[in-house]
DNA sequence: TCTATTCATTGACATTCGTCGATGAATGGA
DNA sequence: TCCATTCATCGACGAATGTCAATGAATAGA
């Protein structure tokens, strides 16, 4: 019998064979999926202007804040809304956005998933 | 006095002027490049096997749980390290990696400030 | 109906990212 | 000293991302 063929999983039987990760792929992907909408600064300050205005605000008002144009804020807002980051709703011309407080309360939840705990 | 040159803030004056990001740019980089971590399943999966292993674990035995190659592996390792999700430690050939339970368990207050409560 | 305004979508571009194969550095053992 | 093993780094590639200018869709008002 060749080291080769060793039961323990490595191969030379020194350490234990390590646990494999708990989290399912499924879920990894989904979770891989929130912090991916929230790994660029300019989300994370749209979310956080929502966030301070207790009114929803509209685009045009979101653009004013920031240094970048009009067709990106409406791309970011998409990921948002994609990921169910903020909710929007319309006013005649006008789209309203709010953040979704729900939606960032599961983060701990998460993070906890995540680290085995 | 034309309208362009309203005082609220908006054009029409027809709705309260939205209040600015309070989140510093400086943190919301800080914070995208944490999410940006975590941003991928094979990351949040490899953190969630060192997590799920008392004992720290070796990066060969890490290759073994993923139909990815080493050199990818040592890749987002580095990317955990550098964003402090891992801690590595040599012994001998080989590295031991385990997770810093503490960074994670910064996250809800990260949340929290960007939610603004 | 016509015009102005608000916002989303499209197409394009440079940059970044995830992955790989190949190679290099470090360590331990023969 | 030489070799085997472990792991990191490099260079390259296709795919995804953030941004823009241009355009389109929807609505309100004249």
């Amino acid at each position: 019998m060749s080291r080769k063929t060793e039961v323990s999983g490595n191969g030379c039987g020194c350490r234990p064979a390590a646990v494999a990760p708990k989290l399912p792929r499924i879920r990894a992907r989904e979770y891989a999926g929130w912090f991916k909408a929230l790994a660029d600064p300019t989300r994370i300050r749209i979310l956080n202007l929502l966030a301070a205005n207790r009114e929803p605000v509209c685009v045009c008002d979101i653009v004013k804040h920031f240094p970048i144009g009009q067709p990106t804020i409406s791309h970011h807002l998409k990921i948002l809304r994609d990921t169910c980051f903020v909710k929007a709703e319309r006013r005649g011309t006008f789209m309203y956005y709010r953040v979704n407080r729900n939606c960032l309360a599961e983060f701990p939840q998460a993070a906890r998933l995540i680290m085995d705990v």
